[in-house]
DNA sequence: GCTCCAAATGCAAACCTTTGCAAGAACGGA
DNA sequence: TCCGTTCTTGCAAAGGTTTGCATTTGGAGC
């Protein structure tokens, strides 16, 4: 930041007024055009660019966005990123990995940063959101993307997770499985318990009894943490026939636990995941999974913030997508 | 940021100057007691917090860190993050995707938001580091980590990639194999370089013939990348017994392909790979791999630039850190 | 009541840029 | 030559904070 050199420079160089050389570097029609190409060509010479931090000051407005995630990845950022690019947005990013203190430190952080707009995906153990309203009371706007907070208001960019669990199970039974076992996450989680709902309601609709003995729940998304839980549906005396974990990660460690108990997959028990993610494909045997429109959900929940914050304090509606995901069949649950 | 209290609002509102809140407010000694705590009662109550644009202004410091990658991964993220929130840094990130023009692009648009430092992991395609160049000759920081960029004068934070290639290529070795086989990162990569390079050394310390055929290459780093270079070496006359792979992406996908073409692993073929990503653990067979420690490298990396950050302009020496990686042993090349 | 000193506070500049308004310059017409 | 326009340019304020220096205030001592 050292060296570098301002429009008083320029204009002490050219012994003429600040001013003029800002109109001048903005094409204003009230400069001669000599003046015009004079302060244009000492300006490229002198590598002149302007100081962000005043225009930010004058402005009121900083051109950065806090964003807010328990672990960032690169897919939905990529969104984010190729809708703030374009429009001279910068990401701030904060890292809570799932914890409600490091969440909370983040937005005051942000917010002294003076951030124009938050995107928020909370934590598992978020279940207070005066941190959130407290940014709707100092006016900034935030969008909520990929983990609900139920009962904030806000935008919100969200995936169908009950549809998907629907799209899992309703696939688990044309397959022909009977005994459907659901590895649940985190309880307070929305997505969570989206899922779970999808889950049971699709057993009821098709007429399945909901076996409490076959929802355990997982503390944690990461493969580790799925190999408890399928540990714990093995030992049932009646074993399912199908396993539906809340994501990929705990789908994972689900497969290594039937791997090692010399389970056949699927033939034995039938297994999908949720999220696709990448390794997901090269899992073995590759797991069926449903596909999640994250990128999407990045470009959209970021071209919902720079509206809110361009478009005037007029109360607006609070938008509320919903994306569809999509069922991908893979081996994992692929029968004959 | 609208509605926020100024310094000069709790001014008006006491009837003093701003000067005294400011100095009331960072408890300066020249002021009573009485008026400090006038002033820090109402800055409370209003809940004042100083405007980060005009100390940035005034210090010429904006306490923001540009990183630039080709891929935001939470690993080495997390280092950094630990060492830049209690300094009350704050980490801007721009993801080159691997684009040369992207990372450019990147520091520019950084630039110009005058963040005061640089930690960056450069492309493949990044061949011309002039614009890394230019951010010492406008005396902004820079260190390089993860991938260095050879012939540059900067901070560094590396990992010694060749001695992880030697690792893996000696317990390879002592495993048994005969025809070690490498698939290879992209061309002017240098780690990739260096990785091929530890492979070759190695085989030559163990005096065993470095065979072109038995060295593929792959475009890029992802899963799928690596079926193409593994089906290179499967139709090979003489099929290697073993297999080294630039990374844990490559070697995940080479383990798909064995698995299509029913070849036993690690009976007929033995795989590792290197990085030790989270899901390498979970593929089948297991994969070995040479851990690297990336979060360390994260926080070395932050820390020393955050040390050049504040240090005075006088030249320093660049450092040169290079941390050592380790070789995890599982079941892809486990022969009894 | 006056002087003097210390304690407490205020002024103004600096950081950099933009912009409404005022003022200066140039120029045409009479 | 002078007036009235029309072009150009400059001044100053605003945005929020810190800080060296000057100023005010208050009280003690004589």
């Amino acid at each position: 930041m050292s060296g570098s050199v301002t429009i008083i420079d320029l204009a002490r160089e050219l012994k003429i007024s600040p001013s003029t050389v800002s109109r001048a570097l903005r094409d204003h029609p009230a400069i001669k055009d000599q003046t015009k190409v004079m302060v244009q060509e000492l300006a490229k010479k002198l590598g002149y660019q302007p100081n962000a931090l005043a225009l930010s000051l004058l402005y009121r407005k900083t051109n950065n966005i806090g964003i807010i995630v328990p672990e960032i990845t690169s897919y939905f950022f990529c969104g984010i990123q190729d809708v703030l690019d374009p429009e001279g947005q910068h990401a701030v990013i904060s890292q809570s990995n799932e914890s409600y203190e490091t969440e909370k430190k983040g937005i005051d952080t942000l917010l002294s940063s003076r951030v124009d707009g938050f995107l928020i995906s909370s934590t598992f153990d978020t279940t207070d959101y005066s941190h959130f309203e407290k940014l709707r009371q100092n006016n900034i706007p935030l969008v909520v993307f990929d983990r609900d907070c139920e009962g904030l208001l806000a935008d919100k960019v969200l995936v169908d997770d009950y549809d998907g669990a629907c799209q899992a199970v309703e696939h688990l039974i044309s397959m022909g499985c009977k005994r459907i076992a659901h590895i649940a996450g985190p309880k307070n989680l929305s997505i969570a318990e989206h899922r779970k709902n999808g889950y049971i309601d699709t057993l009821k609709k098709h007429n399945i009894a909901v076996d409490e003995d076959l929802i355990v729940q997982s503390q944690f998304f990461q493969m580790e943490d799925g190999i408890e839980p399928a540990k714990r549906l093995l030992s049932l005396k009646e074993k399912p026939d199908a396993i539906f974990a809340v994501n990929d990660g705990i789908a994972i460690g689900t497969l290594s636990v039937l791997r090692e108990n010399g389970i056949k997959v699927p033939e034995e028990i039938a297994v999908i995941g949720f999220d696709n993610d990448p390794f997901s494909s090269f899992s073995y045997p590759s797991l069926s999974t449903i596909d999640q429109p994250t990128y999407e959900m990045g470009m959209l929940a970021a071209r919902i913030l720079l509206k809110a914050i361009s478009s005037p304090e007029e109360e607006r509606e609070f938008r509320h997508e919903v994306l569809k995901p999509e069922l991908v069949v893979r081996d994992s649950s692929r029968r004959k």
